[in-house]
DNA sequence: GCTGATCTCTGACTAAGGTCAGAGGAATGG
DNA sequence: CCATTCCTCTGACCTTAGTCAGAGATCAGC
């Protein structure tokens, strides 16, 4: 009987041999490898990238991801030209031939993901593909991290004006900034609370916040997960790590506001203990009001 | 709703971002990534290991995996001797700072295999452990390749003895070759009847034969899979394959025994459509007789 | 005891992948 | 407009990984 930690040994040596070589010799179409790698990136959204994100996505070093731009154009398979905001900065941008190129690498890879599809009967690749994007999302989820951030970042900023997106476009009413009750970012900043953004590979994707009230009891705020980070847990690890942070700052209960259409946040807040109470506040936008102890 | 070819290719990207890079950069430990393969291939059974073998499993040049060994010896974790029984072959063995060396090796990896499970919550982690352990078959089970070989060769002997090995062991009254029925290695070789071996990276795993009969009959023989292969579908895959060949040879219909101790095998045998028949032989091990038209 | 094959080792060489230290142009804050 | 910072590029350099062609020792068959 195999422990698991030996499952996942066998798992990763059995996955790195077979899509690793794989990858490697059939992607480098007579380049280096990190030149096709860097022409796939260029090409990931509207054939043009600004050559500072390449080098972030990649985390090659500038002099390195030159040369491979340098040796990428002498193929004419890109253009880098300054970019018109920033005469510093440069933009890669592909060439008729660079995005036929990048076609062909992505056919390339979907041949071989159909080699492994087509080499099972179709039962047993069902049960592939199942268990693949199961260990993908497990994956994902790992690599999720959830970090404190001042409630003024660009970030922070960015997050909270998607959730915000998000309730304008759910709620049957729309969401109303200006109607909605205020929530000033110091509330959200130590000691009076603290705001969590959750990142996967660097990216935020999702963010909630808790206050610290008087008479020991905290009220979660702004709870949201972006739309490509659903289904790992992420709000669920939010939740329970606010309440922790609440229960070290001396809070015996917590409570929070939401929306009737919002029914996975609800499931999420009665699998967590939550129960309805009355309401607590005249939020314009709730129709629910939970809490729970600590 | 993502096609099963992207299904695949978000895993690959997944798993090969979380699984190589950690590999390469925690396992590394001061020395090239490929000393430390090798020091873990050499301690793999018994703290030593043939020159040659190492060569074959890990597909590396001679001059090059002279190199490491020099390397590692420098470090003082591996002797290079001459083999005892051929003075021209060289066996490396771990010395015991090499043996300390490779248990953190193992160490490292495992910590790498916990961190994932201890970041997940008890039912996703049970859920990744079962999801990795079917990836890990069914890429196995893609990996395996079935080739006909010559009845005499080594490899094919091999698998011979273990499947009669075997057999002594299972059955009741034990397996007495000289007992058996005859199997000439004319009657399993073109164009009287074939050999199939089955390999998995290189190693044989499995076999199967079958002879051409007069009357377009054929009678399947030999079949047998490594423990370490079961459950891939290593034995259907080599049944369908002899069928194949005994249709393409004119054979209508395909018979064979075997002993009611061989559950699985008998299992295989009625859901790939055979029958149980007649006894057509007087092999002194069979009890049961099957038959299924082709 | 000779011949050819086998096994390992060494030296020379190559490509890939990457690091580092400036140089030079453009932006930004005062 | 000046100093500082930012961004990219170039040249020099390094390690890793690997290939190839012998050389030298040994073995197996005759």
């Amino acid at each position: 009987m195999a422990s698991d930690v030996e499952v996942v040994r066998t798992f990763n040596r059995t996955v790195t041999e077979m899509a690793g070589a794989l990858d490697e010799h059939h992607l480098a179409r007579g380049r280096p490898l990190g030149a096709s790698r860097l022409l796939w990136e260029i090409g990931l959204e509207g054939d043009r990238a600004e050559v500072r994100g390449l080098r972030a996505r990649l985390g090659l070093d500038a002099g390195y991801v030159s040369r491979l731009l340098r040796s990428l154009e002498a193929e004419g398979l890109v253009e880098v030209v300054a970019d018109a905001a920033d005469q510093r900065a440069r933009v890669a941008r592909l060439t008729a031939a660079g995005r036929c190129e990048r076609r062909e690498l992505d056919r390339l890879s979907d041949d071989l993901a159909g080699s492994w599809l087509d080499a099972l009967d179709e039962g047993r690749r069902a049960r592939m593909v199942d268990a693949m994007a199961e260990v993908t999302r497990c994956l994902r989820s790992i690599a999720v991290e959830i970090t404190p951030e001042p409630a003024d970042s660009t970030e922070a900023a960015e997050c909270l004006r998607r959730y915000m997106a998000e309730l304008d476009e759910r709620f049957d009413i729309g969401f109303d900034p200006a109607a909605a009750l205020p929530l000033e970012p110091e509330a959200i900043t130590p000691p009076k609370g603290v705001l969590l953004l959750a990142r996967l590979h660097g990216e935020p994707v999702g963010c909630a916040a808790v206050k610290f009230l008087p008479g020991h009891l905290a009220e979660i705020k702004r709870m949201w997960v972006a739309p490509s980070a659903r289904g790992l847990g992420v709000a669920r690890r939010l939740l329970a790590d606010l309440e922790e942070r609440a229960r070290a700052a001396g809070c015996r209960r917590s409570q929070l506001d939401t929306n009737g259409t919002l029914a996975e946040a609800i499931a999420l807040y009665r699998s967590a203990g939550y129960q309805e109470v009355e309401a607590f506040n005249d939020e314009p936008h709730a129709t629910l009001w939970f809490a729970r102890d600590l």
